[in-house]
DNA sequence: GCCCGATGCGATCGCCGTACACATCATGGG
DNA sequence: CCCATGATGTGTACGGCGATCGCATCGGGC
């Protein structure tokens, strides 16, 4: 990967306009994420991005992968080996922190339909849903409960929106922290 | 209100044209969702529907109160007064049916950051949460655990996003419902 | 040394959101 | 009865965007 040139060629265009992406996103929202800002941002031509990607779907399933994959980090990050309710809680704070700290990636990443021919993108879900799937496993190892996993992740997803859209207090992390603490417990039957 | 006549003016353009859009948004998804394309279907000028929103974004709010009310409805007729968890599972069935059977206005709703200014669409909003409130209370009166509420809300409304985005599977709607009753049950420790 | 595939450019088309000036209607005060 | 006035829809225009197509340029393999 040579370092960018000053020359005709850009030398690592694809890197490039994805990391364009990520900050467009990050500054203006996902309004401002357009093919054409990117080339833009990237220094290039309105259309050589297309070399890289089909279509504007491409680029925002790119960026989404790339979202999927820092979330699952966060995750990890929260707590390496998670086993008890209390790490759980840790790790779901994570989640919605991940949620609000960006906001428009976090849409980008679940808000459109879900395009089935990105690769990349069913993989990097796939990750993150084993990732829950383990962690409850470990956390409630005697539960064989059917739709365990499945109920926690629902339940940190839709918190996460629900934080999203100003439906719950998310004016300061620690609020935030404490509300998804004891939403989790109540929910989860801690007990 | 008079009848829609062929004169210059159109006679309720307004409504004319949340209804196109509600079409637009159930035939071809939300990236048909403009103000142009409402324009051609109400038959009307390409700017005429500014005399009645102010821009794209008061349109599609518009959109989503109405999508608000209706989810609201969607919840009452699925059992008029619920009071025990299995009319609980009934309303979280009914919620995540709706989100499947009108996937892009259910996205409109929730998907895009909310316009604190549209007080319509607050006031929806807010008339859902307390829906939502009462139904926990009334079904598990002893409750007051704290944020049982938030907990189904949020459970729900994240199962809903995840089949919306094929995590899980919503093949048929018998499986949806299946699904959803055992997430609901296993969650909400009902036993 | 040269050639070919990969990469980026430029022009172009059609659609969109939005702003502005203008046309048309219908209603009520004189 | 009539016309002024405000509400409603029209026409025109501008800039930005996604997407396609053919051309220019580079650089590695023969």
């Amino acid at each position: 990967m040579p370092p960018p040139s000053d020359s005709y060629h850009h030398g690592d265009l694809r890197a490039a306009c994805l990391r364009a992406a990520r900050e467009l996103l990050e500054e203006d929202g996902s309004g401002a994420l357009s093919l054409r800002a990117v080339a833009r941002r990237a220094g290039v031509s309105p259309t050589a991005p297309y070399r890289h990607y089909a279509d504007r779907d491409a680029l925002v399933s790119a960026v989404a992968a790339e979202g999927y994959r820092e979330l699952a980090g966060s995750l990890a990050a929260a707590h390496p080996a998670p086993s008890t309710p209390d790490d759980l809680v840790d790790v779901a704070v994570a989640y919605v922190r991940f949620a609000l700290d960006h906001p428009a990636l976090f849409r980008a990443m679940f808000a459109e339909p879900c395009d089935p021919g990105s690769a990349e993108r069913v993989e990097a879900t796939a990750v993150l849903s084993a990732y829950v799937d383990t962690l409850v496993r470990k956390t409630f190892p005697g539960g064989n409960r059917e739709g365990l996993p499945t109920a926690v992740w629902a339940l940190v997803h839709g918190l996460a929106f629900l934080h999203l859209d100003g439906k719950l207090d998310a004016s300061s992390p620690e609020k935030v922290a404490e509300q998804v603490g004891t939403t989790v417990r109540a929910a989860v039957g801690f007990r």
